[in-house]
DNA sequence: GTCTATATTCAGATAGAC
DNA sequence: GTCTATCTGAATATAGAC
């Protein structure tokens, strides 16, 4: 049985295999890097694990880095449609639910961490990217922190722009050091930051 | 005129003038790295710029990641024994000096975030580095905290080890964003957080 | 301690058949 | 859309002369 659209219009041919092609693909990326590292990986490598071809892949995605990139953004697509990570005002913050995720999820934190230090190249596709997520991050935590403020659950004294900072810069440096050494408690310090700065137990 | 130590013997031979090779690398390999960016430096880019061959940087630093983590040992060394970054108990702490100071040097962030991420990798020779270096920092920071706590100068009723980890992680972050995007305010977010944490102002 | 020259390895990318 | 086959390039590392 082919897969339809919600319109009934059918979705074979060309575009059905596509896509499922390009999921495997960025699944399997993602393993492999759990796997080996970020480093080390090859388009060989990965190519080898969803028994295709290197050049098969490169038909995708066109350059192995733009392929690591949308392995990210493929992420941060299901993470924003996950009900499992929207947040209520008088619970944990996205943030801690988020970091509560990856670390579940094996080479996502390195994949993370390494394309992050790439992207201080100006000249890295991922360049671009980080810069318009960090924006984009920065104010939907800002934007939390006011709710919250205003329904009682957040220190109304506390700047939430510069909260919002504190709060992300805790969560990328936290990334890069849970990636060195897994014994850290990540998810505890992020927590313990929110209340420091919110003035309030969080529940859980 | 040839060197001598203050013992008298002479410094001649293989190892006055390896030293001076070695010095000069590692500053070169720097302000290399400053220029190009990490991942597009190269052996080849770096003896280019001293004068030297590829093959003579071997001989000293056995492989290129070695060079590399050099480089930051040898800023660590230097940054230890630099009187303009030893703090008082009632001034800015190290940590803000430190941070005041990396922007300065180009490349510096970059080499740093660049290594931190690639140590995610057990394999890596940075990796013990970082495990080892994180462990130092983290406890002279928290040190650091406890004697101001009974100086007054710290809020007491903070956990100095939780503090001093969260002081690190914003640290880190913070440089991973500043080197994707230098109008980050590195040493002011820094300087807030100190200041929420501590419960005081911060002079300067 | 430094060089020249070379070995080795391996990567990403491309052309064209199926 | 995927494969086979190949190109091209670059990088690290090594061997051995000076």
């Amino acid at each position: 049985m082919t897969a339809t659209s919600a319109q009934g219009v059918k979705r074979r041919g060309p575009y059905a295999r596509g896509r499922q092609s390009r999921e495997l693909i960025l699944d399997t990326a993602l393993e492999v890097i759990g796997r080996e590292g970020y480093t080390s990986v090859s388009l060989r490598h990965i190519a080898a694990a969803t028994d295709m071809t290197q050049a098969g892949l490169l038909h995708h995605f066109g350059t192995k880095e733009q392929l690591f990139l949308a392995v990210l953004e493929a992420r941060d697509e299901a993470n924003a449609n996950d009900p499992a990570l929207s947040a209520r005002l008088d619970g944990a913050p996205r943030t801690v639910l988020f970091a509560r995720h990856s670390v579940t999820v094996p080479g996502l934190v390195h994949l993370f961490v390494s394309l992050q230090a790439a992207a201080g190249d100006p000249n890295h596709p991922a360049h671009e990217f980080f810069l318009r997520r960090d924006a984009d991050v920065r104010a939907r935590v800002a934007r939390d922190i006011r709710e919250r403020q205003s329904a009682g659950y957040f220190d109304p004294d506390v700047d939430a722009d510069d909260a919002a900072r504190m709060i992300m810069a805790v969560s990328d440096g936290l990334q890069a050091e849970w990636a060195i050494d897994p014994t850290i408690d990540f998810v505890g310090v992020l927590s313990r930051l929110w209340e420091k700065l919110s003035g309030r137990p969080l529940p859980e």
